[in-house]
DNA sequence: CGGCATCCAAATAGATACTG
DNA sequence: CAGTATCTATTTGGATGCCG
């Protein structure tokens, strides 16, 4: 492969590469962070009340979740519902747009589980970390 | 639908969705933040050099990365290769475990490209925001 | 219940300088 | 080149109390 052509090879895969990472930080800007991720998938198994929310994310604190839930209405993926009554209720519901996660949370859970797999049959090597 | 076989599919939505956020954070333990990703997609694309990927990775210092290559190291991700020599080189290269994120990788990309295309077609609204 | 305000502690990251 | 050390600045997050 002479010099030139290896160059072009480098140039293209510097652009694909940059395009890349450029995608993959804009998901990070919108589902990035320990929390936003998981919110969506408490939501998608019926969770709409705050404190339901907060029990299932286990670890998230009030003020947390409160900015993350701004956050993912800002960027679309729900809507905060107020029914005026007595008492006033509060729903989050996750929009349709949400849904066009569904591919990224699959991979990361398919991912995460066969991880736990390999560390538990890993057990020999201690500096493997996982999750508590 | 009787009250018994509702409390029965919310445990087991309760238990699947349980299973599901513990994947997702084992997931975020080893691949989460902001940089580990984009290391590993520059890496993929052939990048081995602590300069390079410093380089291709935007924004990153080089005490974070230095960090953040320990940490893929340390979860089977990466090696470190000291070649002896004048100068001596060191280079990181991807273990083949690191295939095995192909697919978290893939979606997030897909995911991350077609939301900036509807944030772009969406530019009447202001409130949403992308990365610069 | 669903938050917000405040205070404070801890974690994270940038800048800079320095080393083998 | 490939980092480390140090210091500081910023961000983040927990705890608590209050409010409608």
């Amino acid at each position: 492969m002479s010099k030139a052509k290896n160059n072009q090879d480098n140039k293209a895969f510097t652009e694909e590469c940059n395009a890349v990472l450029k995608a993959v930080s804009d998901a990070q800007y919108v589902i990035g962070g320990k929390w936003k991720l998981m919110i969506i998938i408490s939501m998608a198994r019926g969770n709409k009340r705050f404190t339901e929310i907060q029990k299932q994310v286990s670890g998230i604190s009030a003020r947390v979740l409160s900015s993350e839930l701004k956050d993912l209405e800002i960027n679309g993926l729900i809507v905060k519902k107020v029914e005026t009554g007595y008492p006033v209720s509060i729903e989050y519901e996750l929009l349709p747009y949400s849904h066009t996660l569904e591919e990224v949370v699959g991979a990361m859970t398919k991912w995460g589980m066969q991880h736990r797999q390999k560390i538990m049959s890993e057990r020999k090597s201690s500096s493997n970390k996982i999750n508590k």
